[in-house]
DNA sequence: TTGAAAGCGCTAACAA
DNA sequence: TTGTTAGCGCTTTCAA
């Protein structure tokens, strides 16, 4: 269907097109004419021209210098003249001249991309989104790229994403570990990549690391529940064999064990990964013959499921909740949120340093970074055990 | 200072140094010993060897065969012998070849990288990394590794995260326009760079672009106000140059002539673009001789800030909000945030799409697709005016 | 200070 | 089916 009007808004089953010169349709749904554009613009199209690139050799041509000459003026060299200089700068500008990165390492020394991979388990969850942000500040400094990718659970997903940044050729990785071990990554390493991890720490592979002081943020956040009377604490966490999860766990129980409290395995939940799994599963803890009068949420998903669940069952008021990981809008919840707060921008700043840190110095002995948790206190950790 | 054994955690200014031989300590603050590790492994070092990597030719050397075998065999080309291919892949994994896509793009016809550039303003705000989100589900099909960078209000940097990109010869760049006008990327696209925007329309540049029906959104939002009685409603928005919140502006402004309603212009406020600024825009509002009745917050941001304020006032029950762009535990808070949803997935996926769709076919007509936003009651929207 | 030749790791085009 | 040669766009090395 070809329609005479340059551009314009068809409204299709809530979805608009808007087409250059062809009207398109979806199939099904009552195709609504919404209004006509009728700017025109004489700019290249999209598809136009294509003509290659040029390289240094078309910007030497028309400089009249030598390529060398044009590749030191690029890269900054000293020791051309002043009037090459210019001349090619002209020439460059003229033919919208772009510097091949690609090439450029293909053949330099040092080999160095500019660029690192990036791999969390969701690059759309707040704690990893702000991780990233503190990695690229510090690349920004250093005029690296940075490639970001989400594993999401899929353990194969963590082999592939490395192998992908590895054949691009990245300077470093700085990952978040889901599979079992990552003793993979030798061969990596020997090749020259540097590995950097985030949040939890690698097995089987000596490493840089950035995380934070998960068992001693747990017990804190445990013993601030003890601390306003409770003894009656559930413990609801991400699976066992994610490192953050067990250290968190091990600071509660610790916590408990100092306080003379038992650990009540009815209480305790290491099913909860997801916003929902973590509502289901307080819901069934509120629901059960021995309700806890506390909660202790070890991770920011668990800890908003968690918050949805009581309100569900309207205890937001009388069942006390302290949460691992702050998130947005905790401070403005009725009531706040208590959490132990980590600092993610300041875990992903710490972790690009490491990594370049070890790409300027490869010889460096491994070092891991602990940063510290703080106790946020906001109404829904100081609620009293009810009756 | 030097320590003899092999790692240990110490405590310095709630920062805790874990190293391979060397105990360093921060300067100032008492350092207090944590615990020693006693592991230790005899795998590589990271700064072990750096032999440099394989390449083809160790390959072909190793299997006995030609370089342009192993070559035929890496990229899976028909019509080499079962008897090479098995030959060719126990050597490269003998040696731990990985393929390097920097160089095989360099001599390859398509000049492809399978790598494309995303630049959000922030890629930490929920809404651009849930976009991100999208565009990695659609990259993934394609083996696409995917760059994301933050603008961060520099105008500046947009032009040199574009250019850093092109440097690296992406096939494509996914953007939030935020400087005036891209123009300055038509030299880009003659080379062959594909531009898709997200979120905003650009400006002097005809390209494919993926939005939300922000006016009719933000319409849909004031006559939900209007219909529960409001004539005295704000407008917290962002700065007038961003083209999502004047589009919104617009939405609201049509809503209130549609209803007959005057724009009271000391309930406007366009210079909100944090969450803190947002709040003092509120308050500012709320603490006027003339304060609204109902609040229309024009970013996930702004309302967040609302909400805040709202409550600082003690309002939160009592003037009506709704904000555009749904954001977490807006369900949660006490009221509900009523909010005019958008997909920010979904719109991150066709962004992705109408990107691979340009790179195999460059002539298409250009498109802006349009995902519709949804309103959504849960409380703040349906308070009706006070007295 | 400038340039010519070689080659980074790979694939295209062609030959055997 | 396999291999040889040339060369992608650039930097290195070395000579002028």
């Amino acid at each position: 269907m070809l329609v005479d009007k340059p551009k314009m808004h068809v409204h299709d089953n809530g979805v608009f097109y808007f087409y250059g010169q062809t009207l398109v349709l979806s199939t099904g749904g009552s195709a609504i004419l919404t209004f006509v554009m009728t700017t025109l613009s004489n700019a290249p199209t999209p598809g136009e021209a294509l003509r290659s690139r040029p390289t240094m050799r078309d910007v030497a041509a028309l400089a009249g210098v030598s390529l060398k000459t044009v590749s030191r003026v690029v890269n900054r060299e000293s020791g051309v003249s002043g009037d090459l200089v210019a001349k090619v700068e002209r020439a460059a500008g003229h033919l919208d001249y772009r510097h091949d990165l690609t090439a450029s390492n293909l053949r330099r020394s040092d080999r160095k991309t500019a660029t690192i991979g990036v791999i969390f388990e969701d690059v759309s969850n707040p704690f990893f989104s702000s991780v990233h942000r503190g990695i690229e500040e510090i690349a920004r400094e250093r005029a690296v790229a940075v490639f970001a990718a989400s594993v999401d659970e899929n353990p194969e997903r963590e082999k592939d994403l490395v192998f992908a940044f590895s054949q691009r050729r990245v300077d470093a990785i700085i990952m978040t570990p889901t599979v079992r071990q990552q003793s993979y990554l030798h061969h990596e390493r020997r090749g020259g990549l540097v590995v950097v991890f985030v949040d939890r720490e690698p097995r089987g592979f000596d490493a840089d690391c950035v995380v934070t002081d998960n068992e001693a943020g747990a017990e804190t956040a445990t013993a601030h529940l003890l601390g306003h009377g409770h003894r009656l604490i559930a413990f609801v966490g991400d699976y066992e064999n994610i490192s953050t999860a067990s250290q968190r766990f091990a600071g509660f129980a610790k916590a408990l064990r100092s306080a003379g409290a038992a650990m009540l395995p009815e209480l305790v939940r290491r099913d909860a990964h997801t916003k929902e799994s973590a509502t289901e599963a307080v819901l069934a803890l509120l629901d059960s013959p021995t309700p806890p009068t506390a909660i202790f949420a070890a991770q920011n998903l668990i800890t908003m499921g968690s918050v949805r669940a009581l309100q569900m069952r309207g205890l937001q008021h009388s069942v006390a909740l302290v949460g691992f990981d702050d998130f947005s809008m905790a401070d403005a919840l009725d009531p706040g949120v208590t959490v132990v707060a980590q600092d993610p921008r300041e875990i992903g700043r710490r972790a690009a340093q490491l990594a370049f840190a070890r790409i300027d110095s490869p010889d460096l002995p491994t070092a891991v970074h602990v940063v510290p948790s703080v106790l946020i206190r906001r109404g829904s950790g100081e609620i009293p055990p009810g009756r």
